[in-house]
DNA sequence: GATACGTGGGG
DNA sequence: TCCCCAAGTAT
C-alpha cells in the first residue's frame, strides 16, 4: 500500500489547492440548491462552462423549481436552451422536472438509483447530484477525471476507452472518508483547469511531483485514438440548422421555409422526419411546423 | 462496445 | 482551414 500522505492524489493536498484556485461558478454558491445543480449537471453534458453559465443564469430565474420548468411547454424550453446543443437534453430536463414535480414533491432526489431513473441521467449526473448537491460519498466519474487518474495514478498519457465499472472503481479507491465530494470536486476542477487534455500546465499542478505520468517523462498516449466526431455535412448538423429556423419564430412555420437550409433533400426530409420523432419538432393540423406544445 | 447526438472556441 | 475538444446519455 501507498503511504496516504505520498498517494498521487492525495486528498489533503487536492481539496487544499482546490480551496484556494476553485472557480468561483455560481452552481457552487451555498444558496444554490440541488435543483440549481441538477440544471447546471444537465447543461454541462458536453458544454463549456462559459457557455453554459448565462442560460443557467436564465433558467433558474425563470423557473426556480422543478414544477416552474414542467408548468412550461416543452417548446419554450427548447427556445430557452438556445444554442447549448444537444437540445434532448432540454427535452429529458423537461420531462425529469415533470416526474420531480409529481413523485418526489417538487424536490431532486438525492438517492442515486432514484436519480438514475429520471430521463436524461446517468452514471454521471446521478452521481454528481448526489455528492454536490446532497455531500454523498460516491465516486464522480467524469472525463476530467479519467483523464487525472491515468496521468497521475497510471502513468499513460491519456484515458483509455471508458469503463463505467473500472473507472468507478479506480475513483472509490482514491476517495477519502471525509470531505468525498469536495474531493471529487478538486479532481475534476484539476482536469478541467490545470490537468487538461491538449495542454496540461504541469507547472501549476499541486500534484507534480506525485504524478506518475510527469515523473515518467510524459510518454505520449499509444492507447487506441478516440473515433473523431465530424460535424461538417453531418445529420446533426442538419438538424441544428433546422431547428435553429424553429427557434427563431414564435409562429409554426410552412416545409418551403425549411426547405431553405439545405439543399440535400433527402438528407434534410430524413433529418426532419427525426426531429419528430424525437419530439424536439411537431407538425400542426395544416402542416406547418413548430417547436412542441405551443400549437397544438 | 460502437454510434448518434449540437455548437463553438482555440491551436 | 481543419482538427480537437467540452462536467454524457441512450440505444
Amino acid at each position: 500500500m501507498t503511504d496516504a500522505t505520498h498517494a498521487p492524489l492525495d486528498a489533503g493536498t487536492l481539496i487544499g489547492w482546490f480551496d484556494a484556485n476553485a472557480r468561483d461558478l455560481p452552481w457552487r454558491a451555498p444558496e444554490c440548491d440541488a435543483w440549481g445543480v441538477l440544471v447546471s449537471e444537465i447543461m454541462l453534458q458536453q458544454t463549456p462552462v462559459a457557455r453554459v453559465e448565462p442560460i443557467w443564469h436564465d433558467w433558474l430565474t425563470r423557473w426556480p423549481r422543478p414544477s416552474a420548468l414542467a408548468a412550461e411547454s416543452q417548446g419554450e424550453v427548447v427556445r430557452a436552451w438556445g444554442k447549448l446543443g444537444y437540445p434532448r437534453r432540454a427535452l429529458r430536463l423537461h420531462a425529469a422536472a415533470g416526474v420531480i414535480a409529481e413523485e418526489h414533491g417538487d424536490v431532486v432526489p438525492s438517492d442515486v438509483d432514484t436519480l438514475l431513473a429520471l430521463p436524461g441521467i446517468g452514471a454521471y449526473t446521478a452521481r454528481a447530484v448526489a455528492a454536490f448537491a446532497y455531500g454523498q460519498r460516491v465516486p464522480v466519474v467524469d472525463t476530467n477525471v479519467r483523464r487525472v487518474i491515468a496521468r497521475a495514478v497510471h502513468g499513460a498519457g491519456d484515458a483509455g476507452p471508458p469503463s463505467n465499472t473500472r473507472d468507478m472503481a479506480d475513483v472509490e479507491a482514491l476517495l477519502p472518508e471525509q470531505k468525498a465530494a469536495r474531493y471529487s470536486a478538486a479532481l475534476m476542477e484539476l482536469g478541467a483547469t490545470v490537468c487538461t487534455a491538449r495542454a496540461p500546465e504541469c507547472a501549476r499542478c499541486p500534484v507534480v511531483s506525485f504524478c506518475a505520468w510527469y515523473q515518467a517523462g510524459k510518454p505520449a498516449y499509444d492507447g487506441p485514438a478516440r473515433p473523431v466526431q465530424r460535424f461538417a455535412g453531418t445529420d446533426r448538423q442538419v438538424r441544428g440548422l433546422l431547428l435553429d429556423v424553429l427557434r427563431g419564430t414564435s409562429e409554426p412555420v410552412p416545409k418551403t421555409k425549411l426547405d431553405t437550409v439545405w439543399n440535400v433533400d433527402g438528407q434534410r426530409d430524413r433529418c426532419l422526419f427525426s426531429l419528430l420523432e424525437d419530439g424536439l419538432v411537431e407538425q400542426t393540423p395544416d402542416g406547418r411546423f413548430a417547436l412542441p406544445g405551443e400549437h397544438a
